[in-house]
RNA sequence: GCGCCUCUAGCUCAACGGCAGAGCAACGGACUCUUAAUCCGCAGGUUCUGGGUUCGAAUCCCAGGGGGCGCACCA
């Protein structure tokens, strides 16, 4: 007797271990192994005495068989619709024309579905409705799925690879009443017991390092992290950064970390580090190419460029690129800006782009040997920045004047500069050892290993305007 | 925020100034080996919304809304 609806179900199989046990049979076989599956329906082929369904679960599907013969239940079988899920059992087989199937003997109807799956050809198309309806998009379109299996898959290798390293992973504040640690906008929320303004935050960077100075020596934290900017294919408000913070180790440190995580991920995920994004092709094999902002910049104008170049040259050289110059901006911001413009678009990566002006770099450390510049790097791949680094700025007298030149950025109007905060100060006058911090974009990351366009393909649930229902 | 494109049945799409359609899904039926099964039947619409032009608008124009892409900002 058939119950409907029943609060538990015994699955004992996938139907990806009965694909793997009985992958050699000949057609019209009969193995004498019971299985039992549950899943969604997804296609449904009913033939006068015979009905042929299709049983997808999380492992992937098979096909079900049932007769009248076999059933008392069959003309309830016959009628199931695409999307409802069923737990059923019965032995394996293959019909006469091959196909592996379960010979159901008995089923359960698990949950019914109310509404339609899309066409049964082409799922659902519209990106829209993909990103409402995730739910539906999911199961009508096994490519989205996988994709977010493909995100699992990097934040575990991730978290295995720096687990063998012996880095400790931690929670930090979401809630942050300065919102520091990158230039960004922050979204504003309100704690009503305390009565004050709090950000949600935009990195956890000064909280890691806190850490440090506590005496974690190698730190990481996977950071859900918001940012109140514009959205693109390649930004989220909410996204997810990886930060890591390694005690006694400089920028050169964290360029071979990288190197070796991220190749390492390629072999394992896609099986080579020669791989394609979106058709064109990318060696992630290490080492990889290493340039200063200042030579990309010299090579591209032809002429050698440098923090001692003189201003008025280098106002009239962005002039030239259309570049939107403000007053208070010295010549590191107008170097990166000219490196924005005219060199990172072109650059496809990967590649490490080293020694950031100081100007723009606020919690980096001096170079040790290049005045005005700092022991930064950003690594390029597929065209787009993945991964920003640096030798960690210890000293709490250069920290406080690096705040200072950004508060007087804000009070002039940019929002995205940042604030001084006092007890961030107070921890590195406790001693900040040296220290290599590296900050990884995930979402960014996963689209390069899945090959996808669009950030939100990796992101179950990407921001949208509230539907109006 | 600005520019360009887009919105038609539950889904995927046609019709592009002259009766709003197809395939799939749904619904009813036939069928004992299907593979996007096939066949018969039935039903399905504020053509995103509002205004305008026109004898006549899904189609042209204006405004608004949703979405996409590009620019800007960033990771």
């Amino acid at each position: 007797m058939q119950v409907k609806f029943p609060y538990s179900f015994d699955r004992k199989d996938t139907t990806i271990s009965i694909l793997d046990r009985f992958s050699t049979l000949e057609p019209a076989s009969h193995t004498g192994t019971n299985v039992s599956v549950a899943g969604r329906v997804m296609l449904m082929r009913p033939q006068g005495k015979l009905a042929f369904a299709r049983l997808v679960d999380s492992t992937g599907s098979i096909q079900l068989f049932a007769t009248q013969d076999d059933s008392e239940l069959f003309s309830e079988f016959s009628k199931l619709s695409i999307g409802d899920w069923i737990g059923a059992s019965g032995e394996v087989i293959t019909t006469r024309k091959g196909e592996l199937s379960v010979r159901v003997q008995e089923w359960v109807l698990l949950a019914k579905t109310k509404r339609g799956f899309g066409d049964k050809w082409k799922g659902i198309s519209d990106v829209d409705l993909k990103y409402r309806q995730r739910y539906v998009d999911l199961w009508a379109n096994p490519e989205s799925r996988s994709i977010l299996q493909t995100r699992s898959k990097t934040i575990a290798f991730i978290r295995r690879y720096l687990d063998e390293l012996d880095f400790v992973e931690v929670e930090t504040p979401v809630l942050h009443p300065i919102a520091g640690g990158a230039s960004a906008k922050p979204f504003v929320t309100r704690h009503n017991a305390l009565d004050i303004e709090l950000y949600l935050r935009i990195a956890p960077e000064l909280y890691l390092k806190r850490l440090v100075v506590g005496g974690f020596e190698k730190v990481y934290e996977i950071a859900r992290v918001f940012r109140n900017e514009g959205m693109s294919p390649r930004h989220n408000p909410e996204f997810t950064m990886l930060e890591l913070y390694q005690a006694y180790s400089d920028y050169e440190d964290g360029i071979e970390l990288i190197e070796d995580l991220i190749s390492s991920l390629a072999r394992e995920l896609i099986g080579t580090t020669q791989i394609s994004y979106q058709g064109r092709s990318l060696d992630l094999e290490p080492p990889w190419e290493r340039k200063s902002m200042c030579e990309l910049i010299s090579k591209s104008l032809g002429e050698p460029i440098d923090l001692d170049v003189e201003y008025s040259h280098l106002l009239s050289l962005c002039k030239d690129k259309a570049i939107e110059v403000k007053d208070e901006w010295g010549p590191g911001k107008l170097i990166l800006e000219l490196y924005e413009k005219i060199c990172e678009s072109e650059l496809w990566g990967p590649i490490i782009v080293t020694d950031f002006p100081q100007e723009v770099s606020p919690l980096a450390r001096s170079h040790r040997s290049k005045v005005g510049f700092t022991e930064r790097f950003e690594l390029i791949i597929a065209g787009r920045e993945l991964v920003n680094a640096f030798s960690e700025l210890c000293d709490p007298v250069d920290q406080r004047d690096r705040f200072q030149a950004q508060a007087q950025l804000k009070e002039t109007g940019d929002e995205e500069a940042m604030a001084v905060d006092e007890d961030y100060l107070r921890a590195l006058e406790y001693g900040l050892p040296p220290t290599m911090g590296l900050g990884m974009g995930i979402d960014r990351l996963v689209m390069l290993i899945a090959d996808v366009a669009s950030i939100r393909q990796v992101i179950a649930f990407p921001t949208l305007r509230p539907e109006a229902i």
